[in-house]
Parts: structure tokens; sequence; C-alpha cells
DNA sequence: CGGTCAGATGATATCGATAACAGTTTCCAG
DNA sequence: CTGGAAACTGTTATCGATATCATCTGACCG
């Protein structure tokens, strides 16, 4: 192998092609006033160098990057899955390209993502969630981009939103419980103090048991989040030990809800004659399982579509001034055969 | 709003600090010699005025941008997912940034992001499987950096390749399900067009069943892939139509499977009594499944994890000339009850 | 006490593109 | 014909960092 060929640069492409670096780079984009033949030379040239165009130095010279970074909580969960393919679909339209950082559901670790990610001079910065360290919230209010946080809706906002409340999620599900007749109904979530979202569906899942007025003893909390079917399944060993009176379960996710769902089965449990089940996420998994899983549906794949049509707003038009700050989706609840009364079927 | 602030650079914070731009450069970078009263001099001036680094710049000067381009066939794919992780969790440690862009299984969409990609001058690039269109394979060639192949043995390798088998593992599974006993063998796949680690699959348990003499008729192709859960309990009525004496059943992967094996549970079929069941990928579902699922395993994560050590060592160790080109991983079966013949438990 | 050398810092020249403006040609209305 | 707008192409000056080489201290040694 010969020694590092070196890539080709736009000089060699005008050089070769008799023209200028600046006619060039006007070429290789579209909606430039390049004559159709020029273009064309050019065309051939760069093909023939094999030439590869730097966005590294583009962007520097141009001070737009292309970049949008991104933060997950976690890259093996099929709804922040569907938010990055909802976000990513629409972007590609527009040649943006994603910057992908996942936290591990913990905010030192997104301080340290979203350091680096402003680095790379992303055009706009999306987080997951509301719960940020100082510094973290600090860098993100100065980095003159716009920011969006989505799957909340935080109090203090930092830029956009693009997200649901978890509390009324979470009281859809206790409602729809109600409704069907049960009345001891507990909740297996994570360990409260580092998935926000999930603490945020436990409190809004008290919040509304306590205006049912019904007892709000039944509360698992399992390892640190994100908590798995396993965790579920445990969890579900635990409660009905303590428990056994149990009527109705809600999950923080439908991951753990199908753990939960199949210990039961396992202890010879029928659902939902003996146990009502309820998810959250509206996973396919739910929806598959035997019997299906009642569950709450925020649409992921839609976040991130919105996400990405508000970057595009904030990045295209120069008027539109800060239209709408809140973009507010609404969960809705899927009534499935885990939960339904045989009676309601 | 006042005017766009303008970010501070690298001269701002030399001239508060009192020192040459180049110094400052220095002082943020580890293991270079300035001396520590300039180090937290230069420190102070760059929190003070909330400097961050320009690494678009610095990419351009240095010619290392830190970024590792990665393509994957899917992003809602608990098995890339998990490659994704072990990926990052070594390359964490070095600073590197993954670039990540998923192709739904299409080699059109694959050269259209490895050109998008090169664009960004990546230090290493890592791609899914042995398939790519003749140009994306040119550009790969002559893009001068390292190349990755993973998740296949492709028979000519563009540089390194991390993978196994796609057809040895479905003999695996056809020679357990011998081994218990069944003869009438099927298979429930993707479009064999589009996914080739799935093709593969097909093909591995096609000449497995034919050295076992068997008959190779029960096939079943779904729409394209990724097959869903869904998609693999349509398959299974078709299959339970066409051949409804069946008596084990491999499925492209454990998603499939379980759809599959649901559809069974539907129609009062008893796993493994009345048909076996087997899937692919190791993923959780298939361990906490009702039964568990008798699955192959790649171990994902690991793939990763190797992938990036690969990558650290070609870029540090100058000398270690291409010490190794295909690293090997060797599937494994994990027998569980989905096809375990009563006796055996 | 002169010489050598490592450590610390600075000056200069890029890295590869694009912005902004300047110049040239084309073309057509008046 | 001619003025002037539109279309095309070129020149120059950055963008914000780092590589490289030069310079300047002192410390250490025989």
């Amino acid at each position: 192998m010969t020694k590092n060929p070196k890539q080709p640069t736009m000089i060699d492409v005008a050089h070769l092609a008799g023209v200028s670096p600046m006619t060039v780079s006007r070429a290789l984009k579209p909606n430039t006033s390049v004559s159709e033949a020029t273009r064309s030379k050019i065309r051939a040239a760069a093909d023939e160098l094999g030439y590869v165009l730097d966005s590294t130095a583009a962007g520097l010279s141009s001070r737009r990057t292309g970049f949008i970074a991104v933060t997950i909580p976690s890259i093996n969960n099929a709804n922040f899955a569907d938010t990055l393919r909802g976000l990513t679909q629409v972007l590609r339209a527009t040649n943006m390209q994603v910057l992908l950082g996942y936290t591990d559901y913990d905010v030192a670790e997104e301080e340290r993502l979203v350091e680096q990610f402003l680095r790379r001079r992303p055009e706009a910065i999306i987080v997951t969630g509301h719960a940020h360290t100082d510094r973290c919230r600090r860098m993100l209010e100065k980095c003159g981009v716009p920011v969006i946080e989505m799957w909340d809706l935080p109090e203090n906002p930092i830029g956009q939103v693009v997200g649901f409340s978890n509390a009324q999620a979470a009281k859809l599900m206790v409602d729809h419980f109600v409704g069907q007749g049960y009345r001891k109904i507990g909740f297996i979530g994570g360990d409260p103090s580092r998935d926000t979202r999930g603490q945020d569906r436990r409190q809004g899942f008290l919040a509304a048991l306590e205006a049912h007025g019904l007892d709000t003893s039944r509360m698992i909390a399992a390892q640190r989040p994100p908590i798995t079917m396993r965790e579920g399944a445990h969890s579900m060993r635990l409660m009905l030990e303590k428990w056994p009176d149990i009527e109705a379960l809600m999950c923080v996710s439908d991951l753990s809800a199908f753990g939960a769902m199949t210990e039961c089965q396992r202890q010879g449990l029928r659902i939902p004659d003996d146990i009502a089940i309820g998810g959250f996420g509206a996973y396919d998994l739910a929806e598959q399982a035997l019997p299906p899983i009642t569950t709450i549906d925020v649409s992921s794949e839609n976040i991130g579509r919105i996400a990405a049509q508000v970057i595009q707003n904030l990045l295209s038009s120069e008027a539109t001034k800060t239209s709408e700050t809140i973009h507010r989706i609404e969960p809705k609840l899927l009534a499935r055969d885990s939960s339904l009364r045989h009676t309601e079927r």
C-alpha cells in the first residue's frame, strides 16, 4: 500500500476543471448560479479525483455545522428510539446530522455530553427531560442556539418544549382502573431518585389515588432505572408477598408490566381476573402479549417529528419569533384485555 | 434579548489571561508542558468567559476530528442498540464521538449515509454487514481510514471484520431441533432480498436441514425486514394453514419468534408440546417470555466492544500493522423450554 | 562559572472551505 | 446601439484552532 494518498481538496478539483476553488464550492451546492457546462465539468473532475467535500472546513467557514445534538436517557429503549426515528426522518430532508448521546438516566453524564456536544457547535440541541445539573443548565442557556426539552413539561423551560405531563398520563391509568371497579391499586417503578419521568408518573399516580380516596401504600421501588422485564417480575413477587390482596397494578413502563404479568402467570394468577395490569409507552410488546397489555401512548415518534419541525422553523424563518414555546402532547390510554372486566370486552 | 452575544474564542481567553492563544490551546489539553500557574490562570479566564472549545476548528487544524462513523440497519433493534452501547462505552475513554446513522436495511441508503459521513472526516468507519453498493464499496476502500464490517463474515472484507457466521448460527438451531427429535422444521423470516443477515440465516438453515436429510419446504417469507412481532404472528398463521404438521419452527429473530409463539398459544397450541420454537438474538424478551424461548446469542454488545478496541489499536499504535483482520465471534445456542422435550428439562 | 538541556511560551503558517465583494459577460429593452 | 440588470466567475479575507519551529528561562553539572 502506498503512502497515505492524501485526499484531494477543492483546489485540486478546481485545477483539474480549470476554474477557481470558489466556483467549485458553488458548483457542488444546489441553488447557486453556476452555468450548467461548468457545473458538469466540475462534477466530472470531482468524480475523477474521488473528491469528498470536507464539512469540517465548510462548517468552520460558514458557521453552519449541520449538527443537531440530541441526548436521550437510553439507547435500548423503544420509546426513545422511536423519537429518534421521527426526528431523523424529518431532518433527513434538511441534510442535518444528529449527534446522539445517551445519559444512562444520569444528569452528571448529561452535563458531560452537553459539554462535548457544544464543542461541535450544533445548530440546535435537544435534551430529554427537565432535570439538569446547574452547570448544564447554564451551558444550555448561554450556548446561543435553540434548546428543546422533550418528553416532559418543565416548570422553567430553557427554550422550547415538546412533551407531555407524565403525572397526567399516570392519572389516566388510575382513572381507568377505578372506572373498571378496581380499588386496591399498586405501582411498580424504578428508584425515584434517578428517573424523573418515572418519578413524575409515580407522583401523578399517587395524586390520582388520593383524589379517589384510595389507599396509596402499594408501591414498590426497584433498582435504578431503567427497570427491565426481569426487575418487573421480581418486583411483582415482592408486591404479591406484601400485598396479596392487590387488584390492579400500574408499571412505569410496558417492559416491567410484561415482566410483572408473566410473573403473575407463572404463579397461576389470571390476568385480568385475578390482577389487572397496566403499563406505559405503547410498546409493540404490550400489544402482542397474551393478554394484550393496557398502556399509555405518548406517540414517541411524534415527539421526535415535532421537535424536528420546531427546529426547522427556528433555523429557517428569521421572523417567526418564538411562535410557541410549549408543544404539548396528549397521552392516550389504550385499554386492552389486561385490565378490562369481561363484561366490557 | 441582545444581539447574538457571539461566543468567545481562544483569543479572547488568551487576552484575558495575558498569554498567547497557543498557550491557551495547550493549557486546555492534558499532557502538555504548561506551568501549573499559567494553566489555572487560563482555566479561570475560560470559565469567566464561558469559553467552549470549537472542535470544528480544532479538527480542521489537527486533522483529527474525533468522529467514528457507524451505520446500523435499524435503531429500533435491541441487538444493534447493544452493539452501539458496547462501542460507546469503550470509546468514551478516548473522547471519540460516534456519528450514528441507520440504513433501514437498504444499501442505497447506506451509500447515502457513508457519503455524508465521509465528509465529516471520521477517523474510522464501521458498517453493518457485507452488502454494499459498488459506489459505496469504492468510497470505503478509498477513504483512507480504517473500515470495519461487523455482524457478518464477508467473503471479501474491505478492512477489518468483527462478526460471526449467520449460517453457522442457524445450523446450531437446526442441530438442536434435530437433537430433540424434531423432524418437520420450518423457518419464518423477512423478504430475502433485503436483509442479508436474515438471508444468510435462511441459507444456513436450509443447508443444515439438507445435511440432516430433512424436508426444506416449510419456509415463510414475510414483508421487508425487520419483521416484527405482529408479522411473526401473521406468518405463523400462514405456516399453520399450509403445513399444519409442523413440529418445530425457527424464526429470524426473537421478536418474530415471540409473535409466532403467542399466535400458537392463541390457537390453543402448547409450546413446545405441539410446536417447538426458536428465535435469534438473545433478546430479554426471549428469556422472560412464557415459556422462555430458545435462542442464539451472538453477544451483540461484545461485537461493539471489540470493534471499539480494534479501532483504538489501529489509531493509537502506529506499528501494529493490521495485526488481525477477522475477529470472529462464536454464536451460542441458549436452549430453553420453548424447544426442550419434557424429559430433558 | 560557562555550557547544556529540558520546560515554558510565543510567532507564524497553515488546515479546507465559504462570505463578501468585485469584475466580466450576456442579453434585452428602449 | 447602448444602458443596465442578471448571470456567472474570480479575488481576498477570514473562520478558530493547532503544528512547527524559534526563543527564552533557569536548573544542573563538572
